[in-house]
DNA sequence: GTAATTCTGGACTATATGGTCCATAACTCG
DNA sequence: CGAGTTATGGACCATATAGTCCAGAATTAC
C-alpha cells in the first residue's frame, strides 16, 4: 500500500555529497540541497533525516565510492610504484583541471568539522583506514612479490602514503601547478623505492661504514 | 584629537583567530567574535571591517606569527633530520595533547573556503609559501653543511615536506594517535636521509621508533 | 472504483546571522 | 574648562537558515 518513493535516493545523496564536497558543509544551505537535487525538504528529510545526518551519509558514500577506484588502480598489473604513481597522476588530473579543486572530502570534513563531532570524525576516520587499508594490501602484495625492501613496515608506508596524499591534494587545492605536485608526488613515493632505505634509523648509527 | 582606541587589536585579532582556527570560518558567528574579543560590533567593524576581512586579517597574523617559532627549531644547532624531527614532535605533541587538533590554521582554510574566494586562497598560498620558504632555507644551509646529499633538490624537498606536514596535521586530527603519527613523520624524514639512494642499509639493521 | 497509506510541494516558524546606525561616553587639544 | 572628534555599546534591520507541518496528490491493495 505504500506509495513508493517518486525519486532515486542514491542519486540525491550523490548530488548532496556533490555540493558538501564543493562548498563545505556549513556553507551548503537546505535550499542549495533541495535545488541540487530537486526534492522539496519534506522529501529530503523523509529519505535522509536532517542535515549533518545527510551529512554523515554522504561521507561514506564518498568513501564507499572511493574505495573500488582507489583498488581498480592498485590492484592492477603495474608495479607498486608505478600504481602509486598513477594515483597521483589521477589526483593531480583531478586538482590541476577538471572541475577539481575541491581537495579530498575526508579531507575537507576532518578540517572543516569540529572535532567535537565525534560521530562524524568516526566516519572520516574509518573512510581514511579505508583507503588505508588498500594500501596495505597492494604493498602487501607488493612485498610478497619482492618490490618492497624486506624491512619494509607495509602498515607504517600505507599511513604514510594516506597522509602524504591528503598533503598533496591540500596544497594542490590552494597552488594546482602541475610540475609542482609531480616532484611532491615523486619524492612521497621515494619510500617504495625497492633499495631505498625504507626505515630510518636513529641519526647516531649513519656512520657505518 | 581623535580619542584612542580603547582596546588592543592585536590582541583582538588574536582572540579572532583562535576562534576562526577552532571552529572555523563559517561555524563562527559575529557574537560568537564580539564575545571572544569583549568587544562590540561597531569596534570589531571599525578596526577590521567586515567578517571576511577578519578571516584574511586573520589568515595573516597566523603565518606571520608561525613563522619565527618555526624558524627558531629549523636555524637551530640540531643536524636537519633532527631539526625537522623536533618540528614534527612539536605538531605531534599539540595534536595529541593540549587544546590541539585543530590542525594547521592554513590547512584548514585551504580546506574550507571555496576555491572561488581568490583573495582568501592567496593569502593561504602565501602562508604556505613562507613555511617553505624557511624549509628550502634551512635544507639549502643543511646541504651547505654537507648534510644532505649531492642531488637534492632543496626546493623539492621543502614543497613536499611542507605538504607532508599538511598531511600529517590532517590525519592527526582525525587520528590523534602518537606511535602513528610518530611512524608517519619518520617515514615522512626519510627523504632527509644523506645516502638513501645510494647505498643500502646492513640488512642486519632493526628499526626502532 | 474506493479506501488506505504514503509521498511531496510549499507554506510557515522561530531563530540566528551579518551588517548598519545612532546616541552617548570618552578622550585630546587649545 | 569647553569644543571638537572619535570610539563604543546596544538597538535595530533585512535576510537566510534549519527544521516543521499540513493539505492534497499519487499509488497500491482489494
Amino acid at each position: 500500500m505504500p506509495r513508493p518513493r517518486g525519486f532515486d535516493a542514491d542519486g540525491a545523496l550523490d548530488s548532496c555529497l556533490d555540493l558538501f564536497w564543493s562548498k563545505g558543509y556549513e556553507a551548503t544551505s537546505l535550499d542549495d540541497l533541495c535545488d541540487a537535487t530537486g526534492l522539496s525538504r519534506s522529501s529530503l528529510y523523509a529519505a535522509f533525516g536532517n542535515k549533518r545526518n545527510l551529512l554523515l551519509k554522504t561521507i561514506n558514500r564518498y568513501a564507499e565510492r572511493r574505495a573500488p577506484s582507489i583498488a581498480a588502480i592498485l590492484d592492477g598489473p603495474l608495479p607498486i610504484r608505478a600504481a602509486f604513481a598513477a594515483l597521483a597522476d589521477r589526483f593531480i588530473d583531478q586538482i590541476v583541471a577538471g572541475p577539481g579543486r575541491r581537495g579530498c572530502f575526508l579531507g575537507n570534513c576532518a578540517a572543516e568539522l569540529p572535532r567535537s563531532d565525534r560521530l562524524a570524525m568516526k566516519q572520516v576516520r574509518q573512510g581514511l583506514a579505508g583507503t588505508e587499508q588498500a594500501f596495505a594490501s597492494a604493498l602487501a602484495r607488493a612485498k610478497a612479490r619482492g618490490e618492497l625492501r624486506e624491512q619494509a613496515d607495509v602498515k607504517t608506508l600505507a599511513r604514510f602514503l594516506t597522509a602524504a596524499f591528503q598533503g598533496l591534494r591540500l596544497v594542490g587545492k590552494v597552488n594546482p601547478d602541475r610540475a609542482s605536485l609531480k616532484a611532491i608526488a615523486e619524492t612521497m613515493l621515494q619510500c617504495l623505492e625497492p633499495d631505498s632505505t625504507s626505515l630510518r634509523l636513529p641519526d647516531s648509527n649513519t656512520q657505518r661504514n
